[in-house]
Parts: structure tokens; sequence; C-alpha cells
DNA sequence: CGTCTTTGACCGGCGC
DNA sequence: GCGCCGGTCAAAGACG
């Protein structure tokens, strides 16, 4: 995606403008993925965030680098969900962000865990996005 | 060159 | 016992 990762940055279209038809063929290569991982392996408790944000854009930059690792479509919504990730290697913090049916230009962003690392930017990041913050719910 | 995105397929848990 | 869903990972390609 060319998408700006800039928090002022506005998109015009949403997920527009990407379909690269991939549809590579992927090799069969050893497919054994997924399952092997220790899964449950948590012992502190993740504490789930859910927040609505107003906003077309779906990767705002809030201050963390986030990596899209999956997209899956929901029943309830007839929009996929994205699921993101933090790329930082000590910082397991997983964000979901799915779109309303009725209102596209809202997205509820919920934060999986907390960063266990410094973040200058998200200072500065952190006035527009508390701006943001209208609806705050907490599971 | 490095980084990120996208899609498909697979697995685990749970329900009935 | 079996089926279904949600969730996750890996690789390749593309872009700055």
């Amino acid at each position: 995606m060319v998408n700006g990762r800039a928090a002022g940055a506005a998109a015009p279209e949403i997920g527009a403008g990407s379909s690269s038809g991939v549809g590579v063929g992927r090799d069969q290569e050893t497919k054994g993925k997924g399952g092997a991982r220790g899964r449950g392996s948590r012992k502190a408790s993740r504490p789930r965030f859910a927040f609505q944000t107003k906003s077309e854009n779906d990767v705002l930059d809030d201050g963390y680098r986030w990596r899209k690792y999956g997209q899956k479509a929901v029943k309830n919504s007839a929009f996929p969900r994205s699921y993101y990730r933090c790329t930082h290697h000590t910082c397991n913090v997983k964000k979901q962000v799915q779109r309303l049916a009725k209102d596209t230009s809202i997205v509820v962003t919920t934060y999986e865990g907390v960063h266990n690392h410094p973040c200058e930017k998200l200072m500065e990041a952190l006035n527009p996005i508390l701006r943001q913050l209208q609806f705050l719910s907490q599971l």
C-alpha cells in the first residue's frame, strides 16, 4: 500500500487503490504452520480496550508501527475485520480494527495488551488521538 | 535495500 | 463425534 502513515494524512478512499492482484501461486512447502505455536502460554492477562474512532484511515500512526497480519470477514458486519500487531520486538500488543456496517467512517479499534517500549511520537500523536477517543469502552 | 502489504491455508477451541 | 468459527502464520510482490 502506498498509504502514508502520517496521522494527519487523510486518505480519500478506504481500502480502494489496493487490489494488487497478488494471486501468486504460493508453493506448497510444508504448510504445517499455525497450531504448533505455544498458544495460550500467556500468564499476564491482556487488558482489552475497545476504542471507537471516527476515521476513514485504517492504520493511523498513533505513535507505534502496526503490521497487518490478517483480514477476515465477520458475519455481524458485511465488512472484513483487520488484525494488526506492533512490529516491536518486546511489544506484544495487538490491534483489532473493524468498520461499522452502518457508518463506514467509524472504525472500532480494539487494543490488546500494553506497549513496553517508549514512544516519543505518541506524545505528539496523543493530542489528536485523545480527541478521537470520544467513546471509551473498557471490557 | 529494506520494509510493508496482501491472500490463502491451517489449527485450536467450542457447540450441538 | 463432528462441524464450524475465529484467529494466526507464511510467502511473495510492490513501493519508497
